[in-house]
DNA sequence: TTGTAGGCGTTATCAG
DNA sequence: CTGATAACGCCTACAA
């Protein structure tokens, strides 16, 4: 590794001299700067990131707490687009977890590496976080609220009157909702849900609100079949993500009925598959990249200058994306 | 923070005492090391990464090249189970990648962060690999060869006999294969289906074989559509994995035909999302989480032991998944 | 404008 | 068995 030392050398200056040069500090004439710098890169210098972090207790390197919700395209978009942000910005990004041997929580795992922030990007709410939101290193969360901390969120509340806007108009008028788990986001749906029906005098009786869990096909199967049970059958159901559907399509199919033709469905999310689906799936489009960029954006800001910083909650909007596992009742 | 410093006074001995009773050195008593232990986790005590890097130059941290695949279901599992397995052996996963603005390549950046050894698990071959590869830095790759390095690898040849075997046992005696970009698994795939065929005395006209995009519904669904024109049609298409099905199935369905009552087709990769459609789609199933594994064991092998480590090929058997895509001719 | 020196938190060496 | 002390590579006052 070429240390800064070797470069001095070559130049025949002091460290210190070099050192300003690299960081553009004054102290050295800017055109002897300037050839350092030339030097320092011939000789592909680069700053070795542990002894900086030591000196400046800044690292470069942002901690993500992602949990195993890896394997969700939706979230998998989210890092994704924040990988890119950051390392357009120069900074690493390194995982952060408890669930280590050492009982570390992740307060203390981003003490350890000095992590100049903290992106949160896991669903459920753990204690273990309450630590870390609590500390002085910049935390943003996405689709999560902690107090006085920015959260960046997909507009879930929102998102039901551009939904129930869109099947209104496709002539729906009895529409059941299957959601997930119990939880922040879950509850801006719900409500946002009924707000948006109430909105267009559209009643909801009580068996058109049915529970399940996201991301398990299996539980939305069966809330399918409730539903399909009803006496007063509805003519769409919402589904708690895209994939949850896929248990609701297998169920109305194996029920003999068909999508669209007997009853419609509409998704969650958006992602790749909804499109590739036959009949493709309508289902509500999440703009992932940008709750990713934006969320780093954030992130970058409260870290570049913590004293002016003010949280804030961020929403991203999405929007309808038609499909043609909704029947236009119209015709 | 709390520094090593803050415990030797708490324990009124010096610095070096407590770290030699907290690395487990010889040079304290053991007792004494004990209680020293003790006092470092009531107070919460962890060394700081960048100090110890600095001396040690052991960063406890992986690199992991990852590219853009972050959204592919198969590489977020490899993933998943990388970071799983690390993690429990106490080491942190930093992206690396070449995409920033200062140039520097995957090896200085692995350099300058001190990664203990490099992951890559991205799909294609890239010049700026190859100083990394050649460098001291332990490396091991997945799904990729480079010369005097591990690499673990999905049994794409040996996958096409059991395949080829399924599907002559149901019958199949004209089978087609659609194959993703040409490249290292793209050969061994096609290597491994021709032979499985001449195991079995089938023939494979060239026509048969038909070049797609991997992960690229659109392209599958021509390369579909022109095997559907042939005069002497297949029976069975092998698609190079299960998203591309989905341009195919679009393609049948598209000519007013169906899956698999007038041709099967066959999948690779077994993401969830295979077993989710209906039909459910037959498939190679890949066991992404033991090759994630299995290049973790690997690189931590070489880095424990460099001088003794010596580099393989790793492969790791996948299994065909039945499904209903696949019709059963013998009936 | 330049060089020197101290220290960030650790670990490791070497006297006591 | 114990406690100073010197690095690791870098930054930054401060002295020249």
């Amino acid at each position: 590794m070429v240390t800064i030392k070797m470069v001095a050398q070559r130049c025949g200056l002091s460290v210190g001299a070099v050192s300003k040069a690299l960081n553009h500090q004054p102290g050295i004439s800017p055109e002897k700067a300037a050839w350092v710098r030339q030097v320092a890169e011939e000789m592909r210098y680069y700053p070795n990131a542990a002894a900086r972090t030591l000196k400046t207790s800044r690292s470069n390197n942002i901690g993500v707490v992602f949990q195993n919700r890896l394997v969700h395209e939706y979230f998998s978009e989210i890092l994704e687009s924040i990988r890119a942000y950051m390392e357009k910005r120069g900074y690493d990004i390194t995982f952060l977890n408890d669930e280590r041997d050492s009982g570390m929580s992740v307060y203390e795992h981003a003490m350890q590496r000095q992590c100049d922030g903290v992106l949160i990007a896991q669903g459920s709410a753990r204690a273990d976080l309450d630590r870390l939101v609590q500390s002085d290193i910049p935390v943003v969360a996405i689709d999560q609220l902690f107090q006085g901390r920015t959260a960046v969120l997909s507009d879930n509340a929102d998102s039901f009157n551009q939904i129930i806007d869109y099947l209104y108009q496709m002539g729906h008028r009895r529409i059941a909702m299957i959601h997930g788990e119990d939880g922040e986001v879950t509850r801006m749906r719900l409500a946002g849900f009924h707000r948006a029906c109430r909105k267009w005098g559209l009643e909801v009786p009580e068996e058109y609100v049915v529970a399940a869990k996201f991301q398990e096909p299996k539980d939305s199967g069966l809330a399918t079949r409730q539903l399909l049970a009803l006496k007063n059958r509805p003519t769409c159901i919402l589904y708690p993500d895209d994939i949850s559907y896929l248990g609701g399509a297998t169920e109305i199919e194996r029920q003999g009925l068909s999508v669209p033709e007997d009853i419609s469905c509409f998704g969650y999310d958006g992602i790749r598959l909804s499109r590739l689906l036959r009949p493709s799936l309508a289902t509500y489009r999440q703009d992932a990249e940008q709750i990713g960029r934006r969320a780093a954006e954030e992130l970058l800001l409260a870290i570049e200058d913590p004293k002016c910083y003010v949280p804030q909650i961020v929403t991203v909007a999405g929007s309808v994306q038609p499909g043609d596992s909704v029947k236009d009742l119209n015709q």
